[in-house]
DNA sequence: TAGCTAAGTTGACCGCGGTCACTTTATTGA
DNA sequence: TCAATAAAGTGACCGCGGTCAACTTAGCTA
């Protein structure tokens, strides 16, 4: 059976997020280099590699608790009204993705699925996000404010797709006097969720 | 001024890309390695650097050209008449970019925009699709198949974002006997599509 | 044909993520 | 208290993409 981490080992897995951290503030995503967080830390290469799969797995932890973190601002407060309200609450999550391709990148990568389990953050993260989302829509439906043709789930996923669309999109050109993503999601979901007439 | 490049560059360039044709048809495109290009084609590493920016660069022409030849294929033919021939004309591109990651993130990368200089295969591809999907909507919306209170563009870029979807969601699991990205992709343009009663 | 210049090519070198046989440190049981 | 055993950590090493100052070759001119 497996035994309890020691307490030595919880040290020095605190201390390795508590500089990734660091480096992510002072340097950005794209930025943290592997070497630079075993150095300033203190330990071997070995050790990083020991306490998370790899490069992507420490990242997934940072990001995962930031959209985390996201996910608590948008559960507050009262669900959308409608849908313009609901496309403002994303902005958000598009503005934190949208900062750096390093994280749109390992979303994209390890939670495109509400299958998997759910022991990765960035997996429970999606999970949540798409929960979230569906509660909304269902409400929503309910009011008779969006479309009530389609299930909430497809819908919800749908909302996804044209999130990651704007990123995508978003990380594409040389993003300096161009609409931004949380703009550009405006048309899609009006688009998607408009109540069928 | 620049001058037109030499016989010996153009040749140096085609035995790259054979080569690496070759290596991707028996390693797939994740198998590819610089070195093994460069040892294959009997020129040094530097060389296959000045003639593609990067590793990318490279497989920007491969998998430019298939997308291109994927293309033809489906422009071949008369425009689909409903959705759903739609959607089936979209399978082969699914099943292609379906194949390997590799693929999937190029495109994802490279071609996300339609506003960029057509300098690139995959750009000039791109926004060939688009294109051809516009047209194709627009004729869709006249015979009243498919809802018409959008821009065709729009819903252009939309069926873009579902594509994206789906395939990201195929890649987020261990595809052995999970719905294949063309089958998956159906409710989706169904839902987008869907003529306002 | 010698000499010059730009085009083309070279390969040693670097950065960085990731591995693994080994050492060090903690825990357990007699 | 002292092996025996497992957990934790180490760092030399590797693979692979990418760089660049130096070298070779081709084309032009006198």
């Amino acid at each position: 059976m497996t035994r309890a981490p020691q307490k030595r080992r919880l040290e020095t897995r605190a201390k390795l997020l508590e500089v990734a951290k660091a480096i992510v503030q002072e340097q950005g995503y794209s930025g943290l280099r592997v070497e630079d967080v075993v150095a300033r830390a203190g330990v071997a290469k070995g050790t990083l590699f020991s306490h998370f799969k790899d490069k992507d797995g420490l990242l997934a932890v940072l990001i995962g608790d930031e959209v985390m973190r996201l996910l608590d601002g948008m559960e507050a407060g009262d669900p959308p009204q409608d849908a313009d309200e609901l496309t403002a609450r994303l902005a958000p999550h598009l503005d934190y993705v949208g900062q750096d391709r390093v994280i749109f990148d390992l979303l994209l990568r390890y939670s495109g699925t509400t299958a998997a389990e759910p022991d990765e953050v960035v997996t429970a993260g999606f999970i949540r996000q798409v929960t979230l989302l569906t509660r909304w829509l269902q409400v929503l439906q309910t009011a008779g404010q969006i479309r009530q043709d389609q299930q909430p789930e497809l819908l919800a996923e749908g909302i996804q797709a044209f999130l990651n669309h704007v990123l995508g999109v978003w990380f594409c050109m040389e993003h300096d006097d161009e609409t931004p993503p949380a703009r550009a999601l405006a048309p899609y979901l009006q688009a998607w969720l408009q109540p069928a007439p």
